[in-house]
DNA sequence: GCCAACCGCTTGCAAAATGCAAGCGGTTCT
DNA sequence: AGAACCGCTTGCATTTTGCAAGCGGTTGGC
């Protein structure tokens, strides 16, 4: 995505930068699965990336500073990727595309547990979660409440449900 | 974007349909420009998206249920798109966007006008646009107010703004 | 100290998506 | 009758994506 100069419309920019398949993707599991290494990213993720298709997006999310990246001190080879303020402030266009798709998408239970919280919460909720995103990422300080932490469990329990629902059935 | 079957994830599958950089373009200029034809789509866009690839966007926002596709009583070749329920329903993703995009990028005054609108009348203003949007595109009846006339006008304004700045500079 | 496992990331190549220009059969305007 | 316009397709070159293998180096267990 070179400089094409399509447009200053703030849309059409937005998509220069994260209109692809994979961007969001990236940020997303940085964001709400905290997976900061390269390999994390790479197999932790639910639809399989491709290695060069996601060292080609982290380039480019570094390039155009939604994310850092420095040495991990205990391991030579290892990168931290972290999210900068830039990143942290896609917390609402997550949360809208989130509620959208589970409006309207085959979405599953489990996965859209944490969108449903997301919803509710509104702003109050995404600015805590901004906070601790903060303090994740960059080096704020630690806010009192982990809302991570209440999504995550959230999403356990969900998977949880299913494991014995379909125990049942079996 | 065929059926991938990736996962269930509410931001994966929202991807999977508008994880590209045409698709929510399209759906912009039908959505703030009230543009519905082909034609209007095609050359009064600022990016300038080629035939094709309007067509086959068209085409698949079609399909996914974004949109909807009627012949234009007024000309034989002409059909009229026009948004559905789930379409609308991106007004909250299009207003998170435009602020985010403000915020972060190099965007021109003249065409983030309107995403400062959206942005500071949050969502009781999106409520009342989409409820616009529903007069506009689907049957719903007419709403007192018009936002779209209030951001084009604004948006207008900024343009001459602009044009009268440049020829004093001149 | 050795070796297997793992590290981020690159390479080569096939398949798919994109971008561009031209054009098609038909309709409408003058 | 002729020009302008209608939605949309075609052919073709370029770019992007997806997949599998692998590279040089680091780490941890024995």
């Amino acid at each position: 995505m070179k400089e094409t100069g399509r447009s200053g419309c703030p849309i059409n920019l937005t998509l220069e930068i994260l209109g692809d398949r994979w961007s969001l993707i990236v940020l997303r599991d940085m964001m709400f699965g905290n997976r900061r290494h390269f390999r994390e990213l790479l197999s932790k993720s639910d639809e399989g990336i491709a290695s060069n298709i996601l060292a080609d997006r982290l380039k480019r999310l570094l390039e155009n500073g939604l994310i850092s990246r420095r040495d991990d001190a205990s391991h030579k080879q290892k990168g931290i990727y972290s999210l900068t303020e830039m990143g942290i402030s896609l917390v609402p266009v997550f949360a809208a595309m989130a509620d959208w798709g589970r409006r309207f998408l085959p979405v599953t239970p489990e996965m859209s547990i944490r969108a449903e919280i997301l919803a509710e919460g509104g702003p109050v909720l995404w600015r805590k979660f901004m906070d601790e995103l903060r303090f994740l990422h960059l080096d704020a300080p630690r806010p009192t409440q982990s809302i991570l932490d209440d999504l995550t469990t959230a999403y356990r329990e969900a998977v949880e449900r299913k494991r014995v629902a379909e125990a049942e059935t079996a």
